[in-house]
DNA sequence: TTTAATTATGCCAAATTCGACATATTAAAG
DNA sequence: CTTTAATATGTCGAATTTGGCATAATTAAA
């Protein structure tokens, strides 16, 4: 299962290091991807809650529909930054946020 | 005191949209700055707490002293990314920092 | 004080991320 | 089916972020 989860990482970009290099990622690396997936997932969720298309939002933080698509896709060439803003953007507040990475909210 | 904190956010790098021309950030601009402070505040802090010199911080995590130094003055310069990276090695997990932006962890 | 250790600041070229644009692919509606 | 809206994928040059390095500045210990 592991050796799948890897594939399908590296399929998706992500450079697995020199740890992984035998099947497993650390547990650092494991938490780094987990939250990028957790906000990324936030973001697509949160946009179909207020029924905003990927355009809308790219205009209102600056960006381009491409880039959310990739963002909502959990492409690794997106940063932390721009998913942020592009939570705030979408009326999440930080409380909100925290409380995703506590996993004490599903979906949001 | 608004128009102060702006002068400083500017002097550290910040770009200060359009919409803080008229001396006020946006509150997305507001808990964006927020949410960077408030890490890499806690990458100081849990440095200090496993008596780690940024040094070893840097090489645990494949950067440089100068860097954290950076991450830890709150340059703009710093990516969310590298911050989730650091705050990640030095043992804090997903949870304590979702507890964070909560504002349930006064320093951790 | 002097010395050593740590942290802060500035610059560089390389790597990454950016917005943009074009163009598939998919989904929904007619 | 065709049309249209929405999303996905790929590429480009520009902008940003990177690690590394030099060197101040600060702090702590002697």
């Amino acid at each position: 299962m592991d050796k799948k989860r890897k594939q399908q990482l590296e399929e998706k970009g992500f450079r697995v290091g020199s740890a992984a290099d035998f099947l497993e990622l650390s547990p650092e690396e494991e938490a780094y991807i987990d939250i990028r997936l957790d906000i990324s997932n936030m973001v697509k969720s949160q946009r179909a809650k207020r029924g905003w298309t990927q355009e809308q939002l790219a205009r209102a933080i600056g960006s381009s529909q491409s880039r959310i698509a990739k963002l909502e896709g959990g492409d690794p060439g997106i940063s932390l930054d721009l998913m942020i803003k592009a939570l705030l953007r979408l009326g999440t507040s930080k409380k909100q946020i925290g409380k995703l990475l506590e996993g004490e909210l599903e979906a949001a």
